[in-house]
DNA sequence: ACGAGCGGGTGAATCGTTTCATACGGTGAT
DNA sequence: ATCACCGTATGAAACGATTCACCCGCTCGT
């Protein structure tokens, strides 16, 4: 494998001048950099980052660190953290925990070895001793999706408890008095917030709450809630969902077992994915900016990053979701 | 930062043994041992990668750059890829070209500079020129839903003509006699495949073919294409998209105009996501075993990168695809 | 004429780890 | 008594890039 003083002996220079015309070519004169150049691209010669960063003490990457890709949400918060890395010349790693606790922790730990810039992360592990490393090895960390105490980390999320609010106070307003919440594991501080969104609502109303909780936030467990909510008696006549692929999954046991929906029973999703608007009936959502999510989060770490001077302060941003309503409530009960 | 020599002088041994702790216990007597690790406990001693990797020469991470991240066939592929990798020890880091060459070559560059294991691709770019670079340095790679003659490199697809024949077939058998293929762009190779596919049936057949040709595979794009077709006349009875996510786009399209479907116009996806069944109305799709293609891809590149003695010969795995009917297809025409 | 300053270049030290040749005390075989 | 060997531990070389103190040859100001 051809390296730097492979190239410094074909351009007849020393190792360090091939360090400058890569890194500093002003420094360099016109023509032993053209020189140098021609070496390069003859010899093929790409530098190696690991000796680069070995040097520099830590790496040019972000990483980010979510619950599920196969929820476009995340995604779309990807997409904004890469964007904003970008602008810097950094690059995101994106890594799937799965919502798993011990794959998050594994994860963690290849990032810490690795010594990346800077981590985003929308944490399983609520206690946060996974952090520990990072707090010792000086990696900064924001949280995406999951609010923190300010003297903890930074944060941008959106308020889950406003969210859910916003769900259940459209449910009761539409005249439910029989309400589900098909709620995902109380691990994840989202789903505790929204119930709680729900709750906070529900109290003041004359309506009645079950809880449904599911394993996971995915389509399949969507589909099994849906079933459990065809049993119940007396039926709800309006669900809410932790996000939309449960949503989805409910509304897909609904179809298929001929329940009409919104007419016996009312959805409600939340994250407002693409999907979510081509369902078979077009779904009710609580919208979160998840690109602008991204890309605050990660300008926010990369601003913890460039330490001119002193460390900047905490920032806890925290966005408002919206509702979209659309076909899946369209109903007034009574 | 705490580094392998504050280890080794908190334990009062050298820095070789405690390299040997951490790699080869075995090496080292009990004592000695368990006296480094709680150095090392107590330090919270991370090693650092990059160090280790600049002595190995190679690092342990193999990466997948796919097209569309925001497609959950990309992401299962990913799942796939990354569960084979997990079995080895190694991780794997996923890029979102998004279907732009220079996004794609950009990652590539970075790929390289990291001297990464090994890489999965589905590429945009098709001259492969861009690869290049890897070849010079012996980094082994393998394409990804892209079949390409076995003595350039090694590949796992799925057969896209035998795809685009199928659905093809499918709407023959129904009836259809005017339709319409919206199709991505043409740069990729398995929208020409599947257009190829639909073309070798219908050529035997007394149906008429328009093609639409959109930019972009994602649901906004089928939207428009949608809207294009409803100002066709005569009016196509049915169409095949693609990917799902155009299909969504049509279907969405239709749905807001009032077109009834599968009545008006019936409809064939592509990949089978999970939100194909959930759709308004679901989806008739051809399946592609996404989870198998990215375990059996990162196999062979697993095995591409454990030279034991001769590197393995290069192998061309293609996949049969499956069509799954749904309500998007249930009429029959005449 | 001499030193300061400058543009352009050099080469060695450095980063943190792995690995390998080496050392050392003890044991068993010859 | 000598030697080979074993288990254990050591310390230095290597990996490839960056950086910094230094050097060389010029020009310019005094």
């Amino acid at each position: 494998m051809v390296g730097i003083k492979d190239v410094a002996r074909r351009a007849g220079v020393s190792v360090g001048t091939v360090s400058n015309v890569v890194n500093r070519p002003h420094l360099v004169s016109a023509t032993t950099r053209s020189r140098v150049l021609t070496a390069i691209q003859e010899l093929g010669y790409v530098r190696d980052e690991s000796a680069r960063q070995l040097r520099a003490g830590r790496s040019r990457i972000l990483a980010l660190v979510v619950l599920d890709l196969g929820n476009p949400f995340f995604v779309d918060i990807a997409r904004g953290a890469e964007q904003a890395a970008h602008d810097e010349g950094l690059h995101v790693i994106t890594c799937d925990s799965g919502q798993q606790a011990d794959r998050e922790q594994s994860y963690l730990s290849m990032l810490a070895e690795q010594r990346v810039r800077g981590v985003l992360l929308s944490p399983v592990d609520t206690s946060g001793v996974a952090l520990e490393t990072f707090r010792r090895n000086e990696i900064p960390y924001v949280f995406v999706d999951r609010r923190v105490p300010a003297d903890e980390a930074s944060s941008v999320s959106v308020d889950d408890v406003a969210g859910g609010a916003l769900a259940a106070r459209h449910l009761v307003e539409r005249g439910h008095r029989e309400i589900a919440l098909v709620n995902g594991p109380q691990i994840l501080a989202q789903c505790r917030d929204r119930e709680a969104g729900v709750r906070s609502v529900l109290a003041d109303s004359a309506a009645r709450l079950s809880v449904l909780e599911t394993n996971d936030l995915d389509v399949a467990s969507g589909r099994d809630a849906g079933a459990r909510l065809l049993g119940m008696s007396p039926r709800p006549t309006a669900v809410f969902c932790a996000n939309d692929l449960l949503a989805l999954g409910v509304l897909q046991a609904m179809v298929s077992s001929g329940v009409r929906v919104p007419e016996e029973l009312a959805i409600v999703g939340y994250d407002d994915i693409e999907f979510a608007g081509a369902a078979a009936v077009p779904l009710t959502s609580v919208r979160q900016p998840a690109r602008r999510l991204g890309h605050r989060a990660a300008t926010l770490l990369i601003a913890e990053t460039t330490e001119d001077t002193a460390p900047p302060a905490r920032q806890t941003v925290v966005f408002e979701p919206e509702l979209v309503v659309r076909e899946s409530t369209k109903t007034v009960v009574r």
